[in-house]
DNA sequence: CCTTTTATTGACCGAATCGGTTGATGGAAT
DNA sequence: ATTCCATCAACCGATTCGGTCAATAAAAGG
């Protein structure tokens, strides 16, 4: 594999990104090497000199993937941050940092979790069996749930919350990066609206 | 096709799920009918049998799930309802009602929307541009935004509510009908909730 | 300039799978 | 007893699969 990383950068994220495209939107089975090397512009003989077989460029992909997030959330999670929305908006902010690297991360890696490949099943449970670390990393606990309204179910707006993260990061329109901006100052003023009128006092 | 519709409904409905659920997920080249018929449990044959190619199968799915969503919207839809979170409320009973009967319609007519297969891709642009008819239907306008508090953007609610039913619709775990009256539940207490709280008087 | 190494690919391999057909089988209706 | 029809395993030629390799183009080194 040093002979793909012996590519200039630029070329390196071509041709992972169609791999994560493909990958993420037909699963392994589906995908075929010509795919990804078609959407690469290069040929199919490339991605098995750079990567010797399937399995391998995927479970590269696997574990590029998982440590472009990991070192995302070692840079930007501060869990000293206890306000609800600001720590919403945090995990946002490196969920969008992570699609800025490579749009299609979240949608592979999404497919990775439902996959169900006899070929590439096992390897997967090994490395996915940490997942729970990080969601119990982001996860809500020590949080400051007392400057809500008192009416006001926290539960239903974490769902409420889940629910928007799903449509934000699997469009049923792919995100196009130069999109990306324009739609996260739309998520922000929605987290600036939920806050002005479910926190009991007003913020500034 | 009347040697499908020849069939227990139950059968047919086996059938019908199978394929847009199949088709829904990969897409058209990439389904294949084998797929199809051993998730129906049937044998490729059948599915010749009772309709003739892949593609008489695309186009029936296609047209069935086209007179579903508009059947349902012509049974239940009521423009009478200006009441901003009344109207969601409506149009998202619709879609539940729709996945109920066949839980992967809405997955199959958003692939269907976005495919560009050549060989079905004239077929689906001459009734696809019928869409909009239904969209201007659903849509917003003649909707009473006075009930708003007046520092709220409902542009941003809109396109809040447009992630949540993306959400949704296409989750990242596949939707169990028998989950669905639950999400509905929590759902309908997320109106609630934004009604009570976006509202400049509290409803009962 | 020539040589050696390396990057890149078109053509190719056997195996699998594709959309679609067909002949055989078995059960229900006449 | 016979007709009819649903059902499917086996099969068809064509394509595509994952993967290899020999040949070429380009770059590097002398």
């Amino acid at each position: 594999m040093e002979k793909f990383h012996n590519l200039p950068q630029e070329k390196q994220d071509i041709l992972i990104d169609a791999a994560l495209e493909a990958f993420g939107s037909n699963g392994y089975k589906k995908t075929s090497i010509s795919d990804i090397a078609a959407a690469a512009g290069i040929s199919k003989a490339m991605v098995f000199h750079y990567f010797r077989t399937k399995k391998d460029l995927y479970f590269y992909l696997f574990h590029y993937c998982w440590d472009l997030i990991t070192s995302e959330i070692n840079n930007q999670f501060d869990n000293s941050v206890t306000d609800f929305f600001e720590r919403i908006t945090l995990s946002t902010e490196i969920k969008v940092a992570v699609i800025k690297r490579h749009p299609a991360t979240l949608s592979f890696l999404n497919s990775v979790y439902h996959e169900n490949n006899e070929e590439v099943k096992d390897g997967i449970k090994a490395q996915m069996s940490r997942t729970d670390e990080f969601r119990n990393k982001i996860a809500m606990d020590g949080m400051d749930y007392s400057k809500f309204k008192d009416d006001v179910d926290v539960g239903i707006v974490m769902k409420m919350l889940v629910w928007m993260a799903e449509g934000f990061v699997n469009p049923s329109k792919p995100l196009q990066p130069a999109d990306l901006d324009d739609i996260c100052k739309d998520f922000y003023e929605c987290m600036k609206l939920l806050r002005n009128n479910l926190y009991k006092e007003q913020y500034l």
